[in-house]
DNA sequence: AGAAATTTGTCCGTATGTATC
DNA sequence: AGATACATACGGACAAATTTC
């Protein structure tokens, strides 16, 4: 009998408990999560919940996944002003609306939107940045 | 809210805006579309709604889509080869690199980038703007 | 060097329940 | 009632990157 989803969705509770290890210092920066296969073990759920889960740690910079090796907990605090490179492959960050975008998007210069910046490597290289964005919250 | 389809059922304002996207060459022949998680963010719509819209596109032979691995256009031969040029979605210029770029890239600010940028517009409103960077001409 | 195992990425099909036009 | 669409969840299969043997 799959899938009765009255209150919080599994998903999010899981995305919760292991915001909560990360926190705590159960799963230290750096430290790899356990593999999908054995989350889904552990909580009795499907891999895609699982997924769905991890993947809105993603969203919150969390935690970073890398295919074929695993996710791990990002060290997040004190990002800047260090001399050395860290690797976000992908970040979000509220940004305003340059000329450009502000005409687009049909908003004021300055407005303020959403980018995601995500990077791609090959190898070390750089090879393209991608900048998406959207409006902010504060639109209807 | 969910749910208006006034006038065009959005699989289908989706699919337009994925052909497109194909004919306009910001998704060129054999290059993949986004996942579907992906393009369920992009667009804000459900999975099914997304699969809809590819399962036309897949209709008309525009794209073709393997098991395990993704969707991507197909080498479609554009017929005429003619000159439809009318709205252009997608956009490319030579930038200077800001700060954030030319530290990815490892260039100096003001570096020449080219962007390439694409539009996507869901009805008449805006979605998203992508910005996409690659090293411009002047680097080996 | 090569094969196997592990792990994530992606798609497939299906299902339940809700809501709106 | 029917079509459209949402969010959630399942289980399966194949693909691709990485690690281990």
């Amino acid at each position: 009998m799959p899938t009765p989803h009255y209150g919080q969705p599994r998903y999010r509770a899981i995305a919760d408990e292991l915001r909560e290890r990360i926190k705590s210092g159960a799963i230290p920066p750096g430290a790899f999560l356990p593999a999908e296969s054995v989350l889904t073990a552990e909580f009795k759920v499907s891999r895609g919940t699982i997924r769905q889960a991890i993947s809105a740690l993603r969203k919150d910079g969390l935690v970073a996944t890398e295919h074929g090796r695993g996710t791990y907990a990002n060290a997040q605090f004190h990002a800047q002003s260090s001399h050395h490179r860290a690797n976000p492959r992908t970040r979000q960050r509220e940004v305003s609306a340059d000329e450009g975008l502000a005409e687009l998007f049909d908003v004021e210069v300055g407005a303020p939107l959403i980018e995601q910046e995500s990077v791609v490597r090959i190898g070390k290289r750089v090879a393209t940045v991608t900048r998406e964005y959207r409006l902010g919250p504060a639109s209807s």
